[in-house]
DNA sequence: CGTTTATATAACATATCCTTTATATAAAGG
DNA sequence: CCTTTATATAAAGGATATGTTATATAAACG
């Protein structure tokens, strides 16, 4: 599995997204990230291995504590590939404008 | 599941990406895009079906074939959301800026 | 130390995903 | 019409994901 597999896969669940919307708030325990979802702290504990496994997070030993925060260079690889699409998906659109001009030449 | 859990589990698959990157270059009919993988017609077919189902490509009927090309407003909603973490992950930076700036002050 | 708190891991059930083969459908071409 | 080409769908198997409960570990607290 490449990075981004990792990376897209780790996005693609919502409570991943939500937590990761949490952690954009700042650092969390993973008891305060448990708190605001209906699942046990092993299924959050799960989550936050396969974000941290995604490259998205990062976390801190602070005695029986694990802080995570986001991981600093969490979505680059995905911003790359995106960039890639985003490229054909402008270039698409100035064929359109191209389109368009030339309708409005004949016009 | 929301679109942003379909867009984002349907990018989580190499082919599925790879797809988009061959629409990337224009538009191509299902067997133009079997082609290229040691994959059966069928198996493409899904992951074309759950490409569309993502709002990551529309197809157009011309006769049998279904050309299939990249959906305009693809990644609108991804990078809405990525939007967020870019900017939690800026505010992280300058904070180190910050930081940084303080201690060649105390310096 | 004994207990509580914080987190991780194992074992297991269920659901979903990906692929294949086999088959259906519908347009195209003699 | 009959055959070929293009695509879709169904059935089935195997792998993977997600959740739960039960348990392990290790730090914190009294």
């Amino acid at each position: 599995m490449t990075n981004l597999d990792a990376a897209f896969s780790a996005l693609a669940d919502p409570t991943r997204r939500a937590i990761l919307a949490r952690l954009a708030l700042g650092e969390a325990t993973v008891m305060e990230l448990v708190e605001p979802f209906e699942l046990t702290q092993p299924a959050i504990s799960r989550h936050l291995k396969v974000l941290e496994g995604a490259g998205l997070i990062v976390r801190r030993v602070e005695g029986a504590k694990r802080p995570c925060r986001l991981a600093p260079s969490a979505i680059s690889e995905i911003d790359q590939w995106l960039a890639m699409l985003r490229k054909a998906l402008s270039a698409n659109y100035d064929r359109l404008d191209d389109v368009l001009a030339a309708m409005k030449t004949e016009k």
